[in-house]
DNA sequence: GGCACTTCAATTTTT
DNA sequence: TTGAAGTGCC
């Protein structure tokens, strides 16, 4: 069933390549295709790498190739992995695919994000890793107040350890596919004078007991499953007959692990990506996935594309000359047949205003010529060099738009609104619940968050179920137990109405009665009307899905801001967020010693980091189909202040023959292109020797850390002293309360409670009690509140 | 709890 | 310079 020829289209013939055209005649979706990107296609079985380079057709190829294993009878659609990092590159290949084979890809249920397969299959076997298939996805945010209340718990002061800080920790331990045993104990101890490792633990059982797993952990979670139950992982070896993978560049070790186990069972791996445009190893990826493959599944097929479709001569030329400048890399060459077209142009300029005024002008002249705005780009290193272009293109009236920023499910609105939802669903999911006690403001304050919590922590009940016995009881002040009593009541009617009601009509009622849509009517500032837009727009996309629980994970997993207006407009971003897309003029400005490269890349990272601020300065130039100009600028406000800068040394590493100096800067006078410091560069290593370099190279000689001077002396004696002894006192109340099902108290007997000292129980009613206190008089309390006194 | 004040740091960003 | 986050006061 496996036959290569199932329609008898005429082959193709690629211009210039016809000597290679002898094969069996072509399926219909074949034609088209160079020799290159054909042999990519149908070299179906076995590990295959395919380097495709920047405008050679990469996603064509995935695309095809799955219509292709498709078509031969290879698989059946629901056999195919094809894995993306991006939910935009998952929903691109889907239509794509769909285009090329029709409604077939409907039935793709294994094309997705790494982190959306995985979350589905760690759904079908949460039991064996001690989950429940109902699990939440923690995003960030939720993941560092989490993390801010294991520090706390530890005894942290968590002003020197920020949360944020170990979060990022565990990312990247999670990131190398690292649980918590396999951190290794000196680097576990960076954190917190050696408490890393017993966080990092710490901070996976509080994820187990709210059921909750953070974005690694979908990763890591699958890799124990794979690797401790051989039969489950068999059956994905069975199930999945070809795999495919998108930017492997990217991939960072825990995804390579992934990659691997799965791939073990009929090796028919294809990976494709670019080691040129890796540009994301901060966040973990190792282009040494992408370089190793060879050697990590032998006998692998390693396929070039280097045929550009996208840039003209000279700016392909440009790039390639300076990419060729890394050494860590698997070496393209890029071609077009493509006319030479304008050569890539340099401006100096004094300043970043000044930089930012012969931009806006560029623009404005091409406007008048009727270029389309929406084909011009405008691609930074850091957002902060965005404000200076805004403000001139606000002051110009040049229509503009900022791609990246905030996405929708990040804006606090959002992330509120769900908070609401997720408790309405799951009543356990004390994250959603402690982000929207308060909001809006219901006057339960820290104060009251504490008692719930030390009652949660008591009796292993959640948030909301404590709210719900601490109402009853006295433990509250009236006018926060009111209040409370009202959220707990109002949760209670809501997970009533789940259950009939649509979902976007409850998501209205929720929003509607907890105040929390009148919060954003009174609010008056100017992005009030905004929020409450993105709240109805929430609601409104809230009905394209089959239920609640399927919109939460739609949102923690897929949901992207897709800003659906076509208007003509400049685009504004960073380099990093300009990957996979192209426009006719691409405007690079910055290029600037100290920016970019970047200074910090380079202190951190050394090397490997100038490699990749290359590999990014190869993505910026290669996003350029017709007009490419840089900029550089010798002076800049950073931080506030003045500061002049060099030219890049990346301008240095053009080609002279393809770009042209259109104007030196005012200041640049020494001789312009051509005689910088860096025209010397031979080579890499002789050259590298910046000062932050150096400094770098000191510190690691040193031993890393810049010696911490911690003598914890006296710092907040008393105050921290109080708040010290009611820890164990209270600890001691709820061992004796969580023990046995009922009160461990009799009536009469003596006891202390924290705000309202001692008393003699009057009466006990489960974990209620009534209690005569001495000072305070009559009160009901829950028994985890009071210990035992003599 | 809300405000005006100080302090501190400061790439790149996806899931 | 800006912004977030924390502090102190009412």
């Amino acid at each position: 069933m496996s036959d290569h020829s199932i329609t008898s289209a005429p082959l193709p013939r690629p211009g210039g390549l016809a000597a290679r055209a002898q094969a069996a005649p072509a399926a219909g979706y074949l034609s088209g295709l160079n020799p290159e990107q054909r042999q990519a296609v149908e070299a179906t079985d076995g590990p295959v790498l395919v380097l495709a380079g920047a405008g050679t057709g990469k996603t064509r190829v995935l695309t095809t190739r799955i219509a292709h294993l498709i078509a031969t009878n290879r698989a059946f659609p629901s056999q195919i992995l094809s894995v993306t990092f991006t939910n935009k590159a998952a929903r691109e290949m889907k239509e794509r695919i769909g285009h090329l084979v029709g409604a077939v890809a409907e039935g793709m249920p294994w094309l997705g994000t790494f982190h959306s397969i995985s979350a589905r299959i760690l759904r079908r076997h949460a039991e064996l890793l001690d989950l429940r298939s109902d699990f939440t996805i923690l995003d960030t945010d939720d993941q560092i107040r989490l993390m801010k209340q294991v520090i706390q718990a530890e005894g942290i002061d968590e002003k020197r350890w920020p949360a944020r800080m170990l979060s990022g920790f565990i990312d990247s331990w999670k990131n190398r596919g690292l649980a918590p045993k396999d951190v290794a104990p000196g680097e576990a101890a960076v954190f917190a004078n050696g408490k890393g490792g017993t966080l990092y633990a710490a901070y996976q059982d509080r994820l187990k007991t709210l059921n909750a797993v953070d974005f690694g952990d979908l990763l890591l979670h699958c890799l124990t499953l794979f690797r401790e139950h051989a039969d489950v992982l068999a059956t994905y070896h069975e199930r999945f007959r070809y795999i495919l993978v998108d930017e492997y560049q990217d991939t960072n070790t825990a995804q390579y692990l992934w990659l691997r186990l799965l791939a073990q069972g009929r090796r028919n791996i294809a990976c494709v990506g670019d080691d040129d445009q890796s540009i994301y190893g901060w966040r973990g990826a190792e282009v040494d996935n992408i370089l190793r493959f060879e050697h990590d599944f032998p006998g692998a097929t390693v396929i070039r594309l280097e045929r550009n479709y996208r840039s003209t001569g000279h700016i392909l030329a440009t790039a390639a000359k300076l990419i060729a400048r890394n050494e860590s890399r698997l070496g393209k060459t890029l071609r077009t047949e493509d006319e030479l077209g304008e050569k890539v142009t340099i401006t100096g300029a004094w300043d970043s205003q000044e930089e930012a005024r012969l931009i806006t002008d560029e623009i404005e002249a091409m406007q008048l010529k009727g270029e389309n705005l929406a084909e011009i780009a405008v691609l930074v290193r850091i957002s902060a060099q965005m404000r200076e272009l805004e403000e001139r293109f606000v002051q110009t009236g040049v229509p503009y738009r900022v791609i990246g920023g905030p996405r929708f499910y990040e804006r606090a609105e959002i992330r509120d609104a769900m908070a609401y939802l997720r408790c309405v669903v799951s009543p356990t999911d004390d994250l959603a619940f402690e982000r929207i006690v308060n909001v809006p403001k219901r006057g339960l304050g820290d104060a009251t968050i504490q008692i719930l919590h030390n009652h949660a922590r008591a009796t292993g009940f959640s948030l909301l179920q404590s709210a719900r016995a601490i109402v009853e009881s006295d433990e509250l002040k009236p006018k926060a137990r009111t209040s409370l009593r009202e959220l707990v009541e109002a949760f209670g009617r809501w997970s009533q109405r789940a259950e009939h009601m649509p979902q976007g009509e409850l998501a209205e009622l929720v929003l509607e009665e907890s105040g929390y849509t009148e919060m954003w009517q009174k609010d008056r500032s100017a992005d009030a009307a905004g929020r409450l837009e993105n709240l109805k727009e929430l609601v409104r996309s809230l009905d394209e899905f089959p239920d609640l629980p399927a919109f939460l994970e739609h949102v923690s997993l897929v949901m992207d801001a897709d800003s659906g207006d076509s208007a003509e407009r400049v685009s504004i971003m960073t380099l990093h967020g300009a990957k996979g897309l192209e426009f006719d003029t691409v405007f690079l400005p910055g290029w600037e010693e100290g920016l970019f490269p970047n200074q910090r890349a380079l202190d951190e990272s050394g090397r490997a980091g100038l490699e990749e601020e290359r590999r990014l300065a190869h993505v910026g130039l290669t996003r350029a189909r017709k007009r490419l100009k840089l900029y550089f600028a010798s002076n800049r406000r950073i931080h506030g202040l003045w500061q002049s800068s060099l030219p890049s040394r990346f301008i240095d590493e053009l080609p002279e023959e393809h770009v042209e100096v259109v104007q030196a800067a005012t200041n640049y006078s020494q001789g312009g292109y051509g005689a910088s410091r860096f025209d010397r560069m031979e080579s890499f290593g002789s050259s590298y020797n910046t000062p932050g370099w150096q400094r770098a190279q000191e510190n690691k000689a040193r031993g890393g850390g810049s010696g911490f001077s911690e003598n914890g002396s006296g710092f907040g004696g008393n105050g921290f002293g109080n708040g010290r002894q009611r820890g164990p006192l209270l600890i001691e109340g709820e061992l004796t309360a969580k023990s046995s099902g009922t009160s461990a108290f009799d009536t009469g007997a003596r006891v202390f409670h924290v705000k309202f000292g001692p008393g003699s129980v009057a009466s006990v009613d489960g974990n209620k009690l009534t209690v005569d206190f001495d000072k305070a008089g009559r009160k009901m309390v829950l028994d985890s509140f009071v210990q035992k006194a003599g």
